[in-house]
DNA sequence: GCATTAACTGACGGATCAGTCAAAGAACCG
DNA sequence: CGGTTCTTTGACTGATCCGTCAGTTAATGC
C-alpha cells in the first residue's frame, strides 16, 4: 500500500494561499508563483492538485464563498428574536477585521470575474441566493413576531443585502467617507426603519 | 507650421475604443492590440497617445465616470419637485440599455482595481462624492418640500446609492433572480419609504 | 516644391509566466 | 530492503504581450 493521501489538507492550504494573494493583489495581478509562496510549495505542486490557473482560482472562490457562509450560519443560534438575529447578521459582515475584509474582496473579485464567465454566474446564483435566502427567512420570522414591518420578505432582504454590498465596495475601496462606523450607522438606519413596534404581537 | 492637432479627438477616440474592450472583456483580459482594433489604429498610436497600458486604462476609468456623470446632470433640470427627480435619475441608472450597462461594467472593474490602487481611490472619492452630493442635495430639497422624510440627507442618500450599486452587481452578473424589473421594484420601495406625504407642506 | 512638425505604422526585443516533465523524495507494506 | 504509489520539486519551454523605434505618411506654411 503507498502512502496516506494529503489531498485534502494540500488543497486547502492552496486555497487558502490563492485567497490571501487574491486578497492582497487581486486576480488579475495573481501569479502562481505567489500561491506556491504562500502555501510554502513550489509551482510544480500547486499544478498537481489544480490544472490550470483558471481552475485554482474558481476553487478559491468557491471556498471564500462557502466559508463566509459557514462562519455566519453559526451565529443564527446564538440569538432568540428574529430582529436581534438580523442586527448580529448584518453585523457580522461588515468589513471591520481582516479575515471578514479579505473575505469581502474575494468577493468583489468574483462578482467582477463572473461579469465574463457563465461557471462564475453559476457560482454566484448559487452561493448568493442562499445568503438571500437565509436574510429573508429571518425577515419572514421577524414579521411572524411582529418585530418586522410588513412586505414582501425577499424584497426587503434584496434591499438589506443590495445595501451593505454597496456599502461594503466603497468601505473596502477605503473611501474616506465610509468607515466601519459610518457603514453600520447606514445598516442600522435602514434596520430601523424596517423595524415595526412589536405593539400588535403583544397585544394580540 | 506643422498640421493641426487631432489629439484631443483621437485621445477620445481610443478611450471610447478601451470602454468598449473594458466591458466586453474585463480589465484582466484587456490587451493594447484590442483597444487598437476597436479604435480602428495601430498599437504604436495607441502608444503615441498614452505611455503606457496602465495610463490608457486610468484615462479611461476617469472617461467612463465623467461621462456618466455628465449623461446624468442633464437630467436634474427636467423634472419639478424633488420626488420625481430622485425617481428619474434613478431610474436613469438602472442598467438597461447597452450603453449604461456597459458603464456600469466598467465602473465595477474600476472598483475592484481600486482595492489594489491608491490612484483609482483617490479617483472613486471623488466622482464618487460628487454622486452621493447630488442624491444628497435633491433629498435636501425635497425634504424642504415636504416630500421626503426626515433624516440627514448624506446618509439617506448612503443607503440609496448603495443599495443600487448593490442591485447593480447583481444584474450585471446576469442573477436570474435580479432583472432590471425588478431592481426597479426594489429602487421604488425604498424611494416609497423614504417618501413622505406633503401634509405638512400643503397645511403650512 | 520643400521644409517642418505631427501622426501613424508594425515588426521586433525583451520580459513575464503558465504549465510540463523528468527525476527525486517520502510513506507505506510485506 | 525493495516494491509501489503518492507527493514534491524546480528548471525549462513555449506562448503571450507591452512598449520601442526606425521609418513612413500627411498636413501645413512659405
Amino acid at each position: 500500500m503507498p502512502r496516506p493521501s494529503v489531498e485534502a489538507e494540500r488543497r486547502e492550504q492552496i486555497l487558502r494561499a490563492a485567497c490571501e494573494v487574491i486578497s492582497e493583489k487581486g486576480y488579475k495581478a495573481l501569479r502562481v508563483t505567489d500561491v506556491a509562496r504562500h502555501a510554502k510549495l513550489s509551482t510544480g505542486s500547486v499544478h498537481y492538485y489544480f490544472e490550470t490557473k483558471r481552475d485554482l482560482v474558481h476553487a478559491a472562490f468557491e471556498w471564500n464563498f462557502s466559508r463566509s457562509l459557514e462562519r455566519r450560519k453559526s451565529i443564527l443560534d446564538r440569538h432568540p428574536n428574529a430582529r436581534d438575529r438580523l442586527h448580529a447578521f448584518v453585523d457580522s459582515y461588515l468589513p471591520r477585521d481582516d479575515e471578514t475584509a479579505a473575505a469581502w474582496r474575494v468577493w468583489a473579485e468574483t462578482w467582477v470575474e463572473a461579469l465574463h464567465d457563465p461557471d462564475l454566474r453559476k457560482l454566484n446564483e448559487r452561493i448568493y441566493g442562499e445568503w438571500r435566502g437565509i436574510i429573508a427567512e429571518i425577515i419572514r420570522l421577524g414579521q411572524a413576531e411582529g418585530l418586522i414591518t410588513p412586505g414582501d420578505p425577499v424584497l426587503l432582504a434584496n434591499v438589506l443585502v443590495s445595501m451593505i454590498d454597496g456599502l461594503a465596495i466603497q468601505a473596502l475601496v477605503g473611501s474616506k467617507h465610509m468607515t466601519i462606523g459610518r457603514m453600520r450607522s447606514v445598516c442600522d438606519h435602514l434596520l430601523e426603519t424596517m423595524s415595526a413596534e412589536p405593539v400588535q404581537a403583544a397585544i394580540g
